[in-house]
DNA sequence: GCGCTCTATAAGGTGAAGTTAGAGCGCCCC
DNA sequence: GGGGCGCTCTAACTTCACCTTATAGAGCGC
C-alpha cells in the first residue's frame, strides 16, 4: 500500500533528476530520499529506478505512477485550501432562514456584505413565517434563523440580539402623514392594515387596545410586516411594522411615524439545539449584530 | 496540514456515527479514534464535533470536509490499482518497434494474445526499417524492438532471441513450385525479387553468390521481406524471405521451399541502453520468446 | 441502582521517517 | 594519474505520529 509521502518523493525525484536535489526541495536529507525510494520499490514490488553508474534513471512504470499521482496531489491541495477557507469562513454554505421583514431588508444586505470578502462562500436565505423558520432549523435545513417573533419549539433555542419597535408607515397622501406621532388606537378610525390576533404581532398590538378597553379593527389583514409595508405603500392605509423592515431601504412611497405608545419588539436569532452551529454561522451572527447596530445608528 | 489518515478517521466517524464503531471498522482501538479527532481539530483550528451529553455530533464544517475527502480517497484507490496493474503488467503502455516481416505476422499475434489477459494495457506497434527501429529505441519512443537485422547504434543493445532461416516463396504456377528445394544461385535464372546490396539481407545473400563466383541478379528490388512476400504472391517471381514472415499466416498464394544452402538468420530483441526497460517490456519479451517457440514447433 | 454504551484520559510501546557520519563510485580537469 | 566534485548507498541513532491497554465517568433505559 503505497502512501502519499512515497508518491511525493517519487514524483520529486523524477522531476528534478537526482535524490540530492529532491532532498533539498523537500527539506530533508539525501539518505531519507534514498531510503524512501528503496522502501517504495520493495512494497510495490516494482523496479522504479535503474541504477546506472551511480545515477538513478526512472523506469516507465515510475513515470507512469508519478503522472497519475498528480491527481492525488491536486486533491490533497484542494482539501487543504478548503480547510483554510473553512477556518476563515470563506467556504461552506451558510443556510439562513428569516422572516420577510428582515430578509428583504437589512439581513440580505448584511449577507451580501458578509459574502463580499469571502470568495467561495455560498449562502442561502429562506423567508417564511416563524413556524416555517422553526421547522427549517429544527430539521437542520437551516442553521441560523432570524425573526421578530420567537419560537417555543423544544429543539430550537432563541436568543435576543437586538431591540426594535413598531413604527407606523403611512401613505404619502394620507391624513396621518402630517402627524408627528401616530396614536395606535387611532388606527381604528381609518382603514388600516394589520395582523391576525392569532399571530404574535397581532396579540402584541391587541394588548394596547385592550388596555384602553377597545377592540382592534382593520381593513386588511396580512401575515408579514413586509407585506404590510407593501400594502401601505400601495395606498391601502397606515400599517404598523417593525422598524427593521425599513433599515436599508429608503422607501419614498410612505412616511414613517413613531407610535404612541412605543411598542418595543425583539429580534431574535434562532439556532438548532441538536445540530451544531458552524463556525461560519457563529461568525455571521456576530457580524450581523454589529452590522445591525451600525445600520440603526447610521 | 491535515493528512489522509485524519481524513479517513473523520469520514468514518461521520459515516457510522460513533468513535467505537469507527474504531471497529478501521481495526484500531476506540481511544485511537478519539485522540485522532482531537488532534485533527487542533491542527485545523476547526471545531469538527459538538460534544453533546457524551455523544459526538459533526459540525457542518466536518461534513463538508468529509465530502470533499471522498475525491481524495478515490484518487488514492486509483493509484493503488494502477500500482497493482503495473506489477502484473495489465496497465501501462507497451511501445514496440519491429520490422514488417515480424510485425505483420507472429509479433502482432503475440501482442494480441499478451494483451488479451491484461485489461487496461495499451500497446503500440511501429513498423520500420532497422534504422527507423533503432531511432525509435534510442530516443525512448519505443522500449522494445524486434528485427532480423541488428543495429550498431551505441545506445541500443541487441540480443538474439531466436534462430531462423531464409525460405524461398514461389508463386503457385511458377516452375520452381515443383522443386523440393530451391538452390539460391538458381534464382539468377528467373525473374526474382530481392534486396539491395546496401542492406544487411542483401549482403547476406550476396555472400552465397560470391562464394560461387557469381553476381546476384534480380528483377524487383524491395526493402522488407514482408514486401517481398507480397510481390511473390502477386506472381512477380520467387523471393527469399525470413521464415518468421510465414509464422502465423497461412498464405495459399505461394508455396514455401527450403533453400540450398540453408541461410540462417537471427531474430534479435533491441533494447535501449540509457532508458530502463519496463517490467512490462521484460515480461513481454519472455512471453514473446515462448510464444515464438510454440509457433515454430506447432 | 445496575448495566449498557458512549467518550475521554493516562501511560507506555512501535515503527515509519528522519538525522548525521562516512564510504564508494564515476567523471572531469589540471 | 591524482584530486575535487557530485552522486548514491549503508549504518546507527533519534523522533514522533499513531497505536495500545487500562480505566474513569457521563448519559440513558429498565
Amino acid at each position: 500500500m503505497i502512501n502519499a509521502r512515497q508518491l511525493e518523493v517519487l514524483s520529486t525525484v523524477i522531476e528534478v533528476g537526482t535524490t540530492a536535489r529532491a532532498a533539498e526541495l523537500l527539506n530533508v536529507s539525501q539518505p531519507a530520499i534514498s531510503n524512501m525510494l528503496r522502501h517504495t520499490e520493495s512494497i510495490t514490488g516494482l523496479t522504479l529506478f535503474k541504477r546506472d553508474r551511480g545515477r538513478l534513471i526512472p523506469t516507465p512504470e515510475a513515470v507512469h505512477i508519478a503522472n497519475e499521482a498528480k491527481h492525488l496531489f491536486f486533491q490533497q491541495q484542494r482539501i487543504r485550501t478548503i480547510v483554510d477557507q473553512l477556518r476563515e469562513g470563506s467556504a461552506g454554505t451558510l443556510h439562513i432562514a428569516a422572516s420577510p421583514s428582515l430578509g428583504l431588508g437589512v439581513l440580505s444586505k448584511a449577507m451580501a456584505s458578509f459574502a463580499k470578502h469571502r470568495p467561495g462562500l455560498r449562502t442561502s436565505l429562506e423567508l417564511g413565517s416563524i413556524d416555517e423558520i422553526t421547522d427549517l432549523i429544527s430539521s437542520g435545513r437551516a442553521e441560523l434563523g432570524f425573526s421578530i417573533t420567537t419560537s417555543r419549539h423544544p429543539s430550537v433555542s432563541a436568543t435576543p440580539i437586538a431591540e426594535g419597535r413598531f413604527v407606523c408607515v403611512v401613505p404619502l397622501d394620507h391624513p396621518f402623514a402630517t402627524l408627528s406621532k401616530v396614536r395606535i388606537v387611532d388606527l381604528n378610525s381609518v382603514p388600516s392594515i394589520s395582523y391576525s390576533s392569532m399571530t404574535q404581532l397581532g396579540q402584541l398590538i391587541d394588548r394596547v387596545f385592550s388596555k384602553e378597553g377597545l377592540e382592534r379593527r382593520y381593513a386588511c389583514e396580512v401575515r408579514h410586516t413586509a407585506t404590510a409595508l407593501e400594502m401601505a405603500a400601495g395606498g391601502v392605509g397606515p400599517a404598523l411594522i417593525d422598524n427593521f423592515a425599513m433599515i436599508g431601504r429608503d422607501d419614498t412611497r410612505v412616511v414613517v411615524k413613531e407610535t404612541e405608545p412605543t411598542l418595543p419588539i425583539r429580534i431574535s436569532s434562532l439556532t438548532p439545539k441538536v445540530f451544531p452551529t458552524s463556525q461560519l454561522a457563529s461568525t455571521f451572527l456576530s457580524f450581523f449584530q454589529s452590522y445591525f447596530e451600525e445600520s440603526e445608528t447610521g
